[in-house]
DNA sequence: TAAAAATTAGGACAAGCATCCTAATAAGTC
DNA sequence: GACTTATTAGGATGCTTGTCCTAATTTTTA
C-alpha cells in the first residue's frame, strides 16, 4: 500500500477514536489495531502522539472548510446557509449523542491538558464563528455580525451539550425551531440586536 | 489526623483534579500528591478510582443541592433564582474560562469514557433541569416549564463552551444580558413559547 | 533486473499506571 | 497501662503506555 493511503488511514481512524473515545484515552495501540498495522509501521508515519493530534486537527479543518463552502455554494441566501449549520444537530444527531460535538469536546480536553495543540483546535470553532459572522455579515448585520455567530456557535454547543446528556429528542428539535424562528425575526428586522435570546 | 478528615481531603482534592485536568488524566498518584499521604494511605480509604469517582460525584450533588437550598431560600422569587443560576458564568467566569463547566466537561468525559458512573454524573445535570422546572412552574408555566429549563441549562453550557474556547468576556455578558431580558419577557407574558431564543 | 529507497513488522525499553500487600504507628478501649 | 482496632507508610506487582530500534519486505529507480 502506498505511504499517503496508510497515512490517511491513521489519521481517519485516529479521528474518529479521539471523538468517540477522547484524545488521552486513546492510544497507539488502538489506532494501530483499528487500521490493522504494526506499532512499528506506525511510528514510521508519526512519531509521537502529538504529531496525529496535528494531523487529526488538520483534517478536521480542511473537512470543515470543505463543508462550509458547499454550504457556501448551494444555498446563497444567507440565512438558509445558517439553517445549514443549525441542522447539524439534527443531522448528526445519534454522533452527537452518543459523543457530544466533535469540536467542543475536543477544545473542552485539549483545555484541560493544557496541550499545545489547544490553540490550534480552538481554530476549528473560529472558522465557525467566522463564517457565521460573514453571513449575519450580508445579512446586513454590522458590529452585532460577530456577537450572533457567537450566539448561534454557543447555541450549538448547548444543545449538543444537553442532547449527550440527556438524550432528548424533543428538546433538540424544539432548540432547532426556536433559534430558527429568532433567525427569521432578526433577518427580517436587521441591524439590531435582539431583545431575547 | 481523623480518617474522615482524610477521606475528606482526598474527595476535595479529587474534586479539583476532576475538574482541571479531567478523570483519565488525574492518577492516584496525582491526588495522594495533592493530600501529601501515602498511597498506601489513600487505598485504605479509596480501593479503586472509581469508587473516589462516585465519592466525587456524591459531594459534586450535595454541593449543588445546597447551593440551589439557598437560592431557594434567599431569593423569594422564582426570576430572581433563574437570574442566581445564569449569573454563575460571570461568578464563576475565570474558572469556567480555563476548565469549562464542571458539570458539562464531566458529564462528556464520562459518555466518551462510556463509564459505569455516567448515569450518576448526569443525575448533577438533572439536579439543575429538575430545580429551573420547578422555578418555571412556580411562574405558572406548565407543559413548557421543562423546555424553558432545558433552554436555560442548554444555554449555560453553549456559553461556558465558547467561554472556554475565545475566553471572551463581552460574550459572555452580553449573552447574561439577552437571556436575562428573555426571561422577563416570558415573566411576564407567561404560560407561551417565546417566539426567540 | 540490480541497487536504492520507502515502507512495514515486531520486539525492547523505561516510565507511569492502578492495585495490592505487609509492616509500622496512632487511636481508642477496657 | 495492656490490647485491640483504625490509620498510615511505602515497597512490590503486573499491566499499559509512548517511544525507539533493527531487521525484513515491498516499491521505486536506473
Amino acid at each position: 500500500m502506498a505511504a499517503i493511503d496508510t497515512r490517511q488511514q491513521i489519521v481517519e481512524a485516529a479521528d474518529d477514536l479521539f471523538y468517540s473515545a477522547g484524545f488521552v484515552q486513546t492510544s497507539f495501540a488502538d489506532i494501530a489495531k483499528a487500521v490493522n498495522i504494526s506499532r512499528g509501521n506506525f511510528y514510521y508515519h508519526f512519531k509521537t502522539k502529538d504529531e496525529i493530534l496535528d494531523a487529526v486537527i488538520d483534517k478536521r479543518l480542511a473537512d470543515r472548510e470543505t463543508l462550509l463552502a458547499k454550504w457556501d455554494e448551494t444555498a446563497d441566501d444567507p440565512v438558509q446557509r445558517i439553517i445549514c449549520f443549525i441542522r447539524i444537530v439534527i443531522v448528526n444527531q445519534s454522533k452527537i449523542m452518543a459523543y457530544g460535538c466533535p469540536v467542543g469536546t475536543m477544545t473542552a480536553e485539549l483545555a484541560k491538558l493544557n496541550h499545545p495543540s489547544r490553540t490550534r483546535a480552538n481554530q476549528i470553532m473560529a472558522l465557525f464563528r467566522n463564517w457565521l459572522q460573514r453571513q449575519f455579515g450580508a445579512l446586513g448585520f454590522g458590529k452585532d455580525a460577530e456577537l450572533h455567530a457567537l450566539h448561534v456557535l454557543g447555541w450549538s454547543q448547548g444543545v449538543a451539550s444537553l442532547a449527550q446528556a440527556f438524550g432528548d429528542e424533543v428538546y433538540v428539535r424544539r432548540e432547532v425551531e426556536q433559534i430558527t424562528d429568532w433567525l427569521h425575526e432578526i433577518a427580517v428586522t436587521g441591524r439590531r440586536i435582539p431583545s431575547s435570546t
